[in-house]
DNA sequence: CAATAATCGAGACGGTACGTCACGTCTTCTT
DNA sequence: AAGAAGACGTGACGTACCGTCTCGATTATTG
């Protein structure tokens, strides 16, 4: 969480559900909520560099010190609404075959890299430079959760005998994903599902199993 | 060149170097060679977002309209500043094997993005996010020029029987370069030596002829 | 009182000490005295102007609503810490002359307005320049007051013959008092004790019967 | 002066006129009597505590930064403002008597009190008080000067035998003023000219020269 | 003794103005 | 005509208080 963690350290348990509260008037969620569809609503407008916290503020009928409160950076409130922002599916099948199970996934990845939500992981991945925490949150909130299922897929395709036993799943991942990613930041070439399926047989033909 | 051009116009030749001059006092080419460097210099301090034009004239010991006049954006001064830099040995060996040929340059480019110039190319690539001159600028004067020296060396590869013929070669070297870009601007893994030795191995591995 | 008055309305007396209370949670008389005593102490080191209520609360260890539940401005806060605060002795002696009662009362005036309390008097003097409440405050609690004794140390004066029987009492006053609030707030001269005293016989000296 | 002084620095004279120039644009004489004019005409609204520095830039079309270039303090803005509203007839006249020239002067004098002129002169006593600079620029430009001009007039007086040849001026000032600026402050009677000639009566009265 | 009611502390809320900073433009004199 | 210098109008920054509001807890009277 980029969000300030005031509440969660007021709210500790206490054994059996023995729950306190801080005192004070609690947190508005409405204003929260608000906020957070108001700074998605922005970036995909103007880009992560055009966005005003005055504008959020006022977007959302809440005044600027409520963001202030919650959120230290600017950064860190687009991590937030990135994160809050239901990530649809991205799940992996299970086709029986690695090649499709990545290639449908990588599909569904450039679709959301080519629409709306694609400038708020680019607005993300550039503040991300100058910044540790967004970074660091992209990676928490979005790369691990999704390569934690990869690696189960890669596993099948290894049972399968698609994929060389010690290969290396990190490496194979960033061949996979990289280009798509580098395409996606760069801009010099086209993310299409065709340039997807070259990629996956490209890179998963250099991870078969070698002939004996 | 993203550098207004009007001593471009003003000094253009007539004929046998009967070459005219622009009344007035010329361009001092000491303010602008002090300008792009303290671009640069701060650039590496502060990223590109913190990086303000106020503090590049006072840091070279310039008036501020002395920048406007040549540069019309901040990220065009940095794309000048990135590009006058002279950009150290970068190109392509030719050992008589594409993966070595490969993997020397690929080793120069990650030694350069962890050192003092990554942080300036990580500021243009952020920057670039949101403005498309800047990213234009990258490809134009860093990208294609290493690109095409790529190319002739996978060619070299194509004939030595390395390659397949029907290789596309931008996917190839996406592949290639990509993961080094997702872990450089991700972070999520070390950029090594060995890193880069591994997917030489695995890309060229799946860009093999195929055997018959 | 510019204190608001709830209590007084629920807690009228009914007759012989038969007196209702209202239900709830009585005021708590801790808060009051430890609201009074911070506003009287910040106003010291601050002025009014630097005064605020925020301030006033966490210095009292009391929530920000308890002030604005009993003070409706910060100038009745502040009118209310003055007057609470007992003004030391203040009063007329009747020594047998006009004269050296008049002197020995502004002598004792001087000592406050050149003490921590005369800090507060100037604040209170110049937030009642854009406060008609709290000027107004001023006047009821702190001249009216000590005019009405002033009054009667001019009559007996004047019953000795020490002062013309026609003369107006509060242009007196007011000659004798201008000046010292005039050096107290323009600071363009000393508050001495013999300046007192010349003040004294100059004006009283044309407060003098005219010879026949 | 309490405006900062940039360009009294810079413009020093360097022998027989000689005088060089500020590098830079030079300050906007515009914008200054703007910023004044808004300035004194909003004090005469809102009065001192109720102004704001972002209402006089905008009435003024200025940008804060500008009021905040040269001036430090709503409080120096003030003072300034005053300063430059030429501060109309307030001189002594000379009809051969004491009483009526300075009668004459203080009607002058009570008037302004009580007109549009009134309100900023009491901001600026009110300001004063929490700010040294502010009571001493109200003493320097106003005090003083006028009270150069007192002690001429009343010097003519003691020349005339109107008063005493030993009387301390500073005091007699203070008696004669001090109670139209404690009505004024503390309102709590009337201004009037026939406040203004009794209290020249009683006052004057007390320094005649002693009966032998 | 329970219900009711007003207080208390704490602190979040929507606002407004603060004083600062950088923007990109301009106006001056000097080179 | 370009240079350094630096003031200009603009607008966002992040902070501080405003006066109001919701909390749970406390302390009284009333039923």
């Amino acid at each position: 969480m980029l969000m300030r963690q005031k509440a969660a350290i007021k709210t500790g348990d206490h054994g059996k559900g023995d729950r306190t509260r801080a005192p004070g008037r609690p947190r508005s969620e409405a204003a929260r909520i608000s906020i957070l569809r108001s700074a998605l609503s922005l970036l995909g407008k103007n880009g992560f560099a055009d966005l005003t916290i005055e504008e959020v503020a006022a977007d959302a009928n809440v005044g600027k010190a409520t963001v202030y409160r919650w959120w230290p950076h600017k950064a860190a409130l687009i991590a937030d609404a990135f994160a809050s922002s239901a990530t649809r599916r991205l799940h992996f099948p299970d086709t029986g075959s690695v090649r499709s199970d990545m290639s449908q996934q990588m599909r569904q990845l450039i679709k959301i890299f080519r629409g709306r939500r694609g400038r708020i992981v680019s607005a993300i991945l550039a503040g991300g430079q100058s910044d540790k925490e967004l970074i660091s949150a992209f990676r928490n909130r979005f790369l691990w959760p999704r390569r934690r299922e990869a690696y189960a897929t890669l596993q099948r395709g290894i049972r399968r005998g698609e994929l060389r036993k010690d290969i290396d799943k990190d490496l194979l991942l960033d061949s996979l994903y990289g280009p798509i990613y580098m395409r996606f930041l760069i801009r010099h070439d086209k993310l299409t599902p065709e340039f997807v399926d070259h990629l996956c047989s490209l890179v998963l033909g250099g991870a078969r199993p070698r002939p004996k």
